[in-house]
Order: structure tokens, then C-alpha cells, then sequence
DNA sequence: CCGGATCCGGGTTGATACTG
DNA sequence: CAGTATCAACCCGGATCCGG
């Protein structure tokens, strides 16, 4: 991106990561963990590939990313995110946190990706139970599941499936984002079409307190 | 800016504030509240003032900013934040703090405007003696002076100046960044050229206390 | 299949000039 | 003061191609 030419913070942070693409790359980098050009490019679903690695170059020019040459018998390049990629992770949360409202008008076209759903899940969820054993929620979509992990007060989010879930749910996109945000109940939820079997104070423990259905 | 058509919260909030110049605009319009499109082509040296006046309009019909008709004597349009613009303080704090590094290595001709500081200052500032009586710390640069004020333990910064300033400073934006961010003691800042005059201990109930010099 | 490079058409940006 | 109008330069998206 072409300079401000101005003598702030944001603006010289617009500069290195502003441009077109750039923090959807880091999310992707943020949720998955290091990664290969093609999973990249799953994740990022309408990026061109002369983008994608336009981007990837200009971002380890600027430390954020980092490319790494995978021992055999793998022998693929691997990308992942510096420590200073790694800051950027407060911005992600705080742009994401203002969007979800967005989420609300969304074109039903809109393409999703399982994984996106672990930045909500950390945003929103708190573990009100920290003296209560752990606990682990699947969630399934059409796409990769992820698992949401409570364990001594903090929660983490991840791709993959638990060994023994003590929930699992499936839906659509849309709902689960809904019902993770606190916009809907989980009775609601599970009217508009969503499947939960479990244990429903699994998600209880987690949920935002806005409401207390 | 084009669709991603992507069901992410990242991804819909960089939809409408991820073009160029546009989170720019919205620093303006946090520092300063309320102004005059003449006083955001201040406050954004290099745009151009058609760009300027696409942002304004997009971030309308975004619900971002709101227009305003000042009443007679004045007579001008006026560009506010809705409260949906102001809850991007979050992301323009996020971004700005992790650019601040960025600025060590800004060119020397960049461009610089005195209200700019108010955001390094209140995020970096605290006030570490709040059963004290409040303070107020005046900065001067070539630019509009800008005022930080400590009262019962939370730090405020605005463009303007004090009545009874504790103290007051004067110098490049360069060494005020570094002196407000942590970066560099009051005394090497004097070195370095800074002007300060007034209750040294005013700065220093303020200051980080990454170093304790 | 992986990780790009190249080319091209169209849209966006930036600089300047101009106006109600 | 608050913008339009114009136009060149640049950036983006899509398609295609290519060496390992």
C-alpha cells in the first residue's frame, strides 16, 4: 500500500496490513496455525492466487509472516505467523467483536469456512464454572468441525473434534454464530432448526450472561 | 469496497471500514468530535478531496458518521460520529498501539498534525497517584497544542490547552511519541532536544513504568 | 497436486482544476 | 466552504500457464 506519509501509529499500521486481503490472511494464520499456500487459499475463498502471493511476500517483508521449508517427506512450505504477526491478534478481535453485528444482514450466498467460527467462540464465551472438571462442545457446520474447550476458568477454541464431547451441535452457520453471540437462546435456536445432543449446561457454563433463559 | 461474500464478522467489518482512508477519517473525527469537512482536509494531509467526500458518503449510508447542519450564525455542515462509529475506538486503539513501533523508522518528512498524540497518550498514560489532585500537562509541537489531564486516576487528552498547565512541553512529535510510549526517559528526551518546563513529577505519575529512571 | 508467474480488462485512487 | 469533474496511473480479479 502506498504511504500516508503521516507521522502516526495508525496510519504506518494501515500501511503494513490495510491493503485488500491482508487481515483475512492473518486470521487465517491466527485460526489455523501454520499452514500451506492451498490451505490458505481454502480459507480464503474469492482471493486470487496472484494476491495471495503478492500478500504472503509482502507480509514476510514486513515480519509478520514467516515462511518455512517442511522436512521431508512432507517437503512443502509452510507459512506461518512471526511473534509480531501475533500482535496483530487484538486488532483481529476488535474488528471481528464490530462486525458481528453485521453478520445479522448477511447475503445467504456468503461462503463459511468452520473455522471462522473460533474467533466468536473465544470472543464471546467465558468459562463461569472454573471449579467445575473441564469441558468440551463439538460444533459441526457443512464445513470442518471445531471444538470449544472450557477448562479452569478460560476458554480456547480449536479445529478438530473432541474424544468424548459432552455436546455436540450441528447447524447452520447463522445460528451458531447467533447463539454464540448471545442473540439467541439455545430453545431458540434449536427451533430455528438447530441440533443439539448433549449436555445443555455444557453450553450454559459458557454463554454470555446477556441473557438468562 | 467489494463484498469478500465471506459469513465472517472480520471479514463484513472490512467491508465497510477496510478502504483506504476511511479508518483514517474516523481517527479524525475521535480526536476532535464534531468538525467541518474543511477541518478533516487538515487533519488528513495527502487525500484528495474527492475521496474524501466518497468516504464521507459511504460512512454515511453505513450509519457510521452522521451529517449535521450547524444552526445560523454559522450555517455549515458538520461531521459527527454515531454511536455505532464510536464503538470503532476499540479497533482504532487496537491498530494504533501496535503501529507505534512503526513510527521508530518513519520518514522524516512525514507529515504531522498535534492532536494526532492524543491517542498514544491516552493509551500508553495513567495515572499512578490517583488521591492526588489532578494535573494537566500541555504538548506543543509545531502544531496545534494538545492537553493531558490526570484527575482521580483516569487520564483524559484533548486539543486545546490548559488555564494552569503543571507543566508544559515542547518539541518534535518524534520525541513526545517515544517519551509517551515508554521508549525513552524524560531526562534522554531533554538531551535529545525537549523542551519541558514545569513539575517533572507531573510526566512521571503519568508515565509507563516499563522504566523506572 | 503445490506454489506460484503472467497477462489482461475493469475498477479504484490520486492530482489537479473547477464550481455553486 | 464543500464539494464535482476529469483523467492518468495504479491495483484488483479472473483466467491461464508452468516448473517441481
Amino acid at each position: 500500500m502506498r504511504s500516508y506519509k503521516q507521522f502516526c501509529g495508525l496510519a504506518k499500521a494501515l500501511e503494513m496490513v490495510g491493503d485488500r486481503w491482508t487481515l483475512l490472511i492473518v486470521r487465517e494464520l491466527l485460526a489455523r496455525g501454520r499452514c500451506r499456500y492451498t490451505d490458505l487459499q481454502k480459507g480464503l475463498p474469492g482471493i486470487a492466487t496472484n494476491l495471495l502471493a503478492d500478500r504472503l511476500r509482502e507480509l514476510e517483508e514486513a515480519g509478520i509472516i514467516r515462511r518455512e521449508d517442511a522436512p521431508p517427506p512432507v517437503a512443502t512450505t509452510l507459512f506461518a505467523l512471526t511473534p509480531r504477526g501475533e500482535e496483530l491478534e487484538p486488532v483481529i478481535d476488535a474488528l471481528g467483536r464490530w462486525g458481528v453485528p453485521l453478520l445479522a444482514s448477511a447475503s445467504k450466498s456468503d461462503t463459511f469456512r468452520g473455522h471462522w467460527l473460533i474467533f466468536p467462540a473465544k470472543l464471546y464465551l467465558k468459562d463461569h464454572a472454573s471449579d467445575r472438571p473441564p469441558i468440551a462442545i463439538e460444533v459441526h457446520t457443512d464445513d470442518e468441525p471445531i471444538v470449544i474447550e472450557a477448562h479452569a476458568g478460560s476458554v480456547r477454541a480449536r479445529v478438530g473434534s473432541a474424544e468424548k464431547p459432552d455436546a455436540v451441535m450441528t447447524g447452520s452457520p447463522r445460528l451458531i454464530a447467533a447463539l454464540i453471540s448471545g442473540n439467541l437462546t439455545l430453545a431458540a435456536a434449536r427451533h430455528a432448526g438447530l441440533h443439539y445432543q448433549g449436555d445443555a449446561k455444557a453450553l450454559k457454563r459458557l454463554q454470555p450472561l446477556a441473557f438468562a433463559s
